[in-house]
DNA sequence: CGCCAGGTGGGAT
DNA sequence: ATCCCACATGGC
């Protein structure tokens, strides 16, 4: 373990857990109404058992969510889940099959992106519907319109998978606290992913609470524009501080 | 209004 | 390898 930047990568972790609380992540809209989740879907301070259809809306809502706040994606969501119950089916790889890719186009509207969205999900339905178990990292890779962000959310969200998700907030915040690189290619990702797990535990639950933790903290104080750093829960550690009056 | 959102793929340099 | 752009809705 890489203990000279694991005293930062945990030292921050802390300090946005105390300050956040459990983030209660993946949020899952079928759930809705069950013990232990609230009315959004997140379930904060209890890891639920997931279902093969638990594990099919969090990749669909990874894929809606690219570059896309949550509302949108929700109101997307909403819309296709509707759909198949209107039709007394579940949501699954084959149900979205079914839809046809012009139509999950009009359901998944307010997502943006909707007609290569709706082209991915269809993708990756295929892909889905074809294997049982857990999928392979480059198979999901392999599929048009699959990233390593999007690959790593549905492996650690979905499939329980060990891997650190690296989004825009999390090198945005590293970039301010501890100097990280902020460019957005594949190859500082896969840096910046080996630096974080090799300085962490492999434990899935840390990776998905630190995950939800920084999207918390970029999207609610670590602003890309003018971040709140005046009472910033880690400006104590942050070497981008910026003093507001 | 303008900016931003839990990215990705394709094409030119 | 690196830059630039299209993709698109909805909230603030």
């Amino acid at each position: 373990m890489d203990t000279e930047h694991g005293t930062i990568f945990i030292r921050l972790y802390e300090l946005l857990l105390e300050s956040y609380g459990p983030r209660g992540w993946w949020p899952l809209l079928g759930r809705v109404g069950q013990p232990g989740f609230d009315a959004e879907g997140y379930h904060p301070g209890f890891e639920p058992e997931l279902s093969n259809t638990d594990r099919f809306e969090i990749a669909v809502g990874a894929i809606l969510t690219q570059n896309t706040s949550w509302i949108n994606v929700r109101r997307a969501l909403g819309n296709l889940s509707r759909h198949v119950r209107d039709r007394c089916t579940m949501l699954s790889p084959e149900a979205v099959l079914d839809i046809g890719t012009e139509v999950l186009a009009g359901l998944i509207r307010s997502s943006g992106y909707y007609n290569q969205k709706a082209r991915k999900l269809m993708r990756m339905s295929s892909m889905f519907a074809g294997i049982k178990g857990v999928p392979e990292r480059d198979g999901l890779l392999n599929l048009w319109g699959i990233g390593p962000e999007t690959a790593d959310s549905i492996l650690l969200y979905a499939f329980d998978g060990p891997v650190f998700v690296i989004d825009a907030y999390t090198r945005r915040i590293l970039s301010r606290v501890a100097g990280f690189e902020l460019d957005a290619s594949d190859q500082v990702y896969h840096r910046l992913q080996s630096t974080i797990q090799n300085a962490l535990p492999r434990d899935t639950g840390l990776y998905r609470e630190y995950h939800a933790l920084l999207v918390e903290h970029g999207k609610n104080r670590c602003l890309k524009r003018d971040p709140l750093c005046s009472d910033c829960p880690v400006r104590g550690m942050c070497d981008y501080i910026v003093q507001k009056p």
